[in-house]
DNA sequence: CTATAATAATAGTAAAACTATCATAAATAA
DNA sequence: TTATTTATGATAGTTTTACTATTATTATAG
């Protein structure tokens, strides 16, 4: 028996749910190849109609625009990791082993198992570092954030915020901490690889130097208080 | 005797210096306003030549397009904030009160004391926050590096950097730590106004307490070792 | 077999992102 | 002083992006 994953998506994302046909579910696929290629700037509906073998009208009866397509993309992503987070740190008891195997998760590059799914997670995975802040840095944010289009993110923080305050109650600002972390496991991966000079790991390039960065950075934080 | 700060800026970025002339002035002025205004995505050189009353090609002739003006514009501000730093804790011995200056250097608002530059520190700020990544997070990442469009930047976080080492001369991770705090001032202030669930200061919304988590953030990796 | 829903095919518009040309005014060099 | 360079202004045009609208065709559910 294969399980399939259901996420639960915000229907004022789209126009018609794209999981729900072949067209819909190949927008998703494409547009993540698409968008992993040549970045979320150049990616357009028509190159995007064109690589699918549909039109550019095809597209608009899903999504409105190549935004809300971005923050679909990352919505779907935010949820995707929660649940990687709550499946991979079920029946852990210790927080502090948790929130290790949280930041784990958070800085290793995904590895795509599965080949059922229309999404390909790891390469979503590289979108989400090299385009997602650009889903909430915009001048729309607001009205985005209204329709709680940024819910699974906030989810997640909230999460990870939480494992944070089991392993340190009286720590102070365990939904900064949080946000910090998610944020660092990807920009020290971007600049990394595209900007090495303002991280320690230009030499290896390794991500396992950004978990433990992120390892020592929280838990030194945490730690005797 | 009114002292003028020059900074001098990568000749690659624009195509005809816009501190030359009255023109070049006004649009950087204008851009500022613009973008401050109604955000990146919206911004046009057609809009920005109509506000400063000349023609979309006479933009043209200073910049390349509007990324390079983007670009530009963080260059300005990374090397403009280097300067801030030097200029405030010079004469400082201390490292540890260094690195407070400059984590509240870069946590806080600028004020906009002295008029006479054609740049609106403040407003330039604010632009940094909400859309600065933007100018390195595209596929020409590695092509803009190469033509060192990112120096300011990354000087900034060497200095910073230092810093840490000089209080902490152990410490294995000073780089990365640097870009950590000085993309954190600036995440931390976009969410706390925007998605306030990401952070813990969504009731006061006092930057003070951004800094205040920085300094707890920063000091704690240091401490003891 | 018919109704209806999704998609394909085609066409079109408005704005964005440029490029090109020429006239004119101001600065400057001979 | 005139001649010449240089910056700007005015105008026009192209290609691409971002969308909207219309009609025809195909699949499928009842």
């Amino acid at each position: 028996m294969k399980l399939q994953l259901q996420i639960k998506m915000n229907e004022a994302l789209f126009l018609r749910n794209p999981e729900s046909s072949d067209l819909g579910k190949n927008i998703l696929k494409h547009s993540v190849q698409l968008i992993y290629k040549s970045g979320f700037e150049s990616f357009t509906f028509k190159k995007l109609a064109e690589d699918i073998g549909t039109t550019e009208a095809g597209i608009y009866r899903y999504f409105e625009n190549k935004h809300k397509l971005l923050v679909y993309l990352t919505a779907w992503y935010w949820g995707w990791l929660e649940f990687q987070i709550s499946f991979h740190t079920n029946n852990i008891n210790s927080p502090t082993i948790k929130l290790k195997k949280v930041i784990q998760l958070l800085a290793t590059v995904v590895e795509n198992d599965e080949q059922n799914s229309y999404i390909d997670e790891s390469s979503l995975h590289q979108i989400i570092i090299a385009e997602g802040s650009k889903a909430y840095l915009t001048k729309q944010v607001g009205e985005d954030n209204k329709q709680q289009f940024f819910k699974p993110y906030k989810d997640l923080c909230a999460v990870v915020g939480n494992i944070i305050s089991e392993c340190s109650p009286k720590y102070k600002y365990p939904r900064s901490l949080a946000s910090t972390i998610i944020e660092m496991a990807h920009f020290q991966n971007f600049f990394m690889n595209n900007l090495p000079s303002l991280t320690d790991f230009g030499k290896t390039k390794e991500e396992s130097e950004i978990i433990a960065f992120l390892n020592d950075l929280v838990f030194t934080s945490l730690k005797k208080r």
